[in-house]
DNA sequence: CTGTATCCGCCGAGATACTG
DNA sequence: CAGTATCTCGGCGGATACAG
């Protein structure tokens, strides 16, 4: 998605993957870590977690910092611009929230389950 | 996506689609005929034309309008709920917009291509 | 704790051809 | 003109197990 902006066909920004959105919203409150982004997205595997996190570092939206030692910690944070991604973002939610009884009701009405 | 906007994990809207968006934009000014679409969505096939429209009427975004006679006539418009999709869209786009070179940047910086 | 390594199934999307 | 009917393919996303 956000793909046809620029007329390219180019799929732009890995958002659009399945849990690209709802990691951001981890995140918009300050650095987290690994495990506790496994937490809150509930069923999302530890290999999936990272392929997400990797797709969105190298696109500049999160950065990863490892401290050393053992255990192992690592932090994940929004960067300047995955946080600015958060503005259109919200307009998005905030019309899905709005507008989701309406889609509800035009499924029901064309699928009368 | 709009996934997580309630915390549910329901796939929202069909919005997430390859065509969705673009289809949205080939609609914004006004009914287009079938055939009108598959001009500007260059290289999309009539039969995921056909299914983008269908799961786009079923949400309630798209009406279809059939006037009967030979040859055929039939045509696609934005229904007011689809029209107020417009506004979150065009955010996004804007964002997508500003920040395009600032994601290729850091792609380039991880891909030393 | 923070990942990697395999394997697999599903489904969106496309190619191609045909129909009312 | 406006679709439908098959077939196929790739790849995301998931399950499971293992490693540093």
């Amino acid at each position: 998605m956000f793909a046809g902006c620029d007329g390219s066909h180019a799929p732009l920004f890995r958002v659009g993957g399945k849990w690209t959105w709802r990691l951001i919203r981890c995140l918009e409150d300050g650095p987290r870590r690994f495990s506790e982004l496994l937490v809150p997205l509930r069923y999302i595997t530890p290999k999936v977690l990272t392929e997400t996190l990797r797709a969105m570092e190298r696109d500049g939206l999160v950065a990863r910092s490892a401290h050393p030692g053992m255990p192992p910690r690592v932090e994940y944070e929004l960067t300047p611009l995955g946080h600015s991604l958060l503005d259109p973002m919200n307009a998005c939610c905030t019309w899905a929230a709005a507008h989701l009884p309406a889609v509800l009701a035009a499924r029901e009405a064309h699928e009368p389950a």
